[in-house]
DNA sequence: CTCCGGTAGTTTACCGGTACACACATCGTC
DNA sequence: GACGATGTGTGTACCGGTAAACTACCGGAG
């Protein structure tokens, strides 16, 4: 038996192939008498309904999204965050019917997601600028959204305010009275090879933003902190840099680290020292994710509103792709300090 | 202008648009010179390759494999074991290639992801047996593999030793003396309504197996079984179940529990009724998540292997995507009994 | 009686590619 | 000098649908 199509369906039953077409379609397009004879014999002859593929080559519409991630996903997941934003993201699609597809960077094999899946727009999440995945979806003149990352030109973006977060963690420390404080922030690490990265490679916006904030408050309190990179992965690369801090010979009393997942290793740190949190050193996170309060003292971190950032893109990618030239916007949703157990005022003795 | 297809490269060029296609997917069949020049041409003409869609079509191929979850995503993620199972698959595809499509149950709405989502094959994960969205993919006739999940006729499965990790788990309290035994499992809840769901819903089949391996060792020791069940959903469910095993007059002294996540609500239950773990009860998760050693105290608890799952069920889907009548292969991976320090013998008072 | 508007179904023209068989020239070989 | 083996490019026939314009029919208003 042959495939089972429109074609031969329509010439089982006598009618034109766009009939069948409308019978699965547009139901409104032909008598209810007819549509159910012509969805019996469809049913009869084992056909599964109209094929995704050709409907989205005629449609031009694939009811998929794309989420590109630079990098295996399973470096990303190691920070709850990133799970937390998928699936906000994974979630908000699902209510409008459209499916998510992970585009990861692949190893450069026949087929590069980034050009050779359809979709109809795609959330642009953790990636370097220059990500040749990237350069891929624009060219594709998809719709696209960028979150946490520089916005691209005409497009929506959706960012927080990491540099009032960070300024308002450094102002907390400063306020309990620290004044050597240590910044924990990520390493600009590129294609894996800490030694292949430039000196001057750019962070990511978060980092930066984050930089920007702490030395904000920092100098304004005439505060010169001491500054650590670790790289993303592995995690003990966090754990290694937070120990270089608290080896200082003018140790730090005060952490601020790029994110929770930095702050937990600094706690590790900490303890392999023999160092009490907070009442040695005092240790600010970023986040507040879940692992902020799994962890042994809770964190004390910057809240950003992770499920909202993950909504919000979804919102202005949806109109993006209904309305492509409207003027694109730019959201920045705000952060907040909060105060848990991981920091207290520095030893007295120092 | 119009949109640039291979036939407008075709004809400024002055080929054929066949050849315009090689040069793009079989390099091999055209001279080097040629090929130069027409991609020169597609450059300029600001053509940004072969159409995804079109592709798709012509091809038979997508790129692009399913994952089935029924629920919410947000539903799942709360257990980091699907996470990581669903980072083990997206890592595996992407060595091939291959993008990971998150398949939710929709809201009922237009377009049905499990329907009208273009892809090569689907993974089925957790998922109602009756889901209307599993009906959509065999319908579809696409490869299929299930994991954790009673196996579909003539496609591969994988699942872990449910059974014979369960049993370890209770011959592990068994040996350490206990005698009262509670089991804390998962609430076979349909619809989201505890209500409507029927006295006599099957379980999946992890939480089947489960039972089982329990009770096989407990009957064995002529030990009868407390019974609580909690939905999957909110996770409090479980928390109050687990109090409710732990105010019975006659308290278990050990509780088995469904997975890491129920086992940690079981620690604050415990916690809250001021009992201590595991000097007055004992406590065993499932699945060895990241969440054993993030509580304390460290879960004892089974260990199965969430990645290998994830790796399997990716290569078994391509192998039925490549030779589709091959007799499908039912994997079982082993479990293994993790023992930290949330269990103990029972107070001797007992 | 005619004109009009709506419903039901058909026609035509794509959507943007790929597979496969074939034509044609070039070239080394017996 | 004929023959097969390349290496290159072309033609044809799809892949399986959808949009939009068009026709035929029907009933009611003018």
């Amino acid at each position: 038996m042959g495939k089972v199509t429109l074609q031969s369906i329509a010439d089982e039953v006598g009618v034109s192939r766009m009939t069948v077409s409308n019978a699965f379609s547009r139901p409104e397009k032909l008598s209810a008498d007819l549509r159910e004879r012509i969805l019996a014999v469809a049913d009869e002859l084992g056909y599964v309904g109209p094929d995704p593929a050709a409907r989205a080559l005629a449609r031009g519409r694939t009811g998929t999204v794309g989420l590109l991630i630079t990098g295996r996903l399973s470096d990303q997941a190691a920070d709850p965050v990133a799970t937390e934003f998928l699936v906000a993201v994974a979630d908000a699609l699902s209510d409008h019917g459209l499916a998510l597809t992970l585009i990861t960077a692949g190893v450069g094999g026949e087929t590069v997601p980034a050009r050779d899946v359809p979709m109809d727009g795609a959330l642009v999440y953790v990636c370097e600028p220059d990500s040749t995945d990237l350069a891929w979806l624009r060219r594709r003149d998809l719709p696209l959204v960028t979150i946490d990352q520089e916005a691209l030109p005409g497009r929506p973006s959706i960012n927080v305010d990491d540099r009032a977060g960070a300024r308002a963690a450094a102002q907390h420390v400063i306020d309990l009275g620290h004044r050597r404080v240590g910044l924990l922030n990520l390493h600009p690490v590129q294609d894996d090879s800490l030694e292949a990265t430039p000196a001057d490679a750019p962070w990511n916006p978060p980092a930066a933003e984050r930089d920007a904030g702490w030395r904000l408050a920092l100098s304004a309190a005439g505060i010169e902190p001491a500054v650590e990179l670790a790289a993303f992965r592995p995690v003990t690369a966090a754990y290694d840099a937070a120990r270089r801090l608290l080896e200082r010979p003018d140790r730090p009393t005060a952490l601020l680290c790029f994110s929770d997942v930095y702050a937990a290793q600094a706690l590790r740190a900490a303890e392999s020292l023999g160092l009490r949190v907070p009442e040695d050193v005092s240790v600010v996170g970023f986040d507040d994710s879940s692992l902020a309060t799994a962890v042994h003292p809770c964190l004390t971190t910057v809240s950003q509103p992770v499920s909202d950032k993950g909504r919000l893109a979804v919102a202005a990618l949806l109109e993006s792709m209904g309305a492509p030239d409207t003027e694109p916007v730019r959201t920045v949703l705000p952060t907040s300090l909060v105060v848990r157990d991981s920091t207290a005022p520095p030893p007295t003795d120092s």
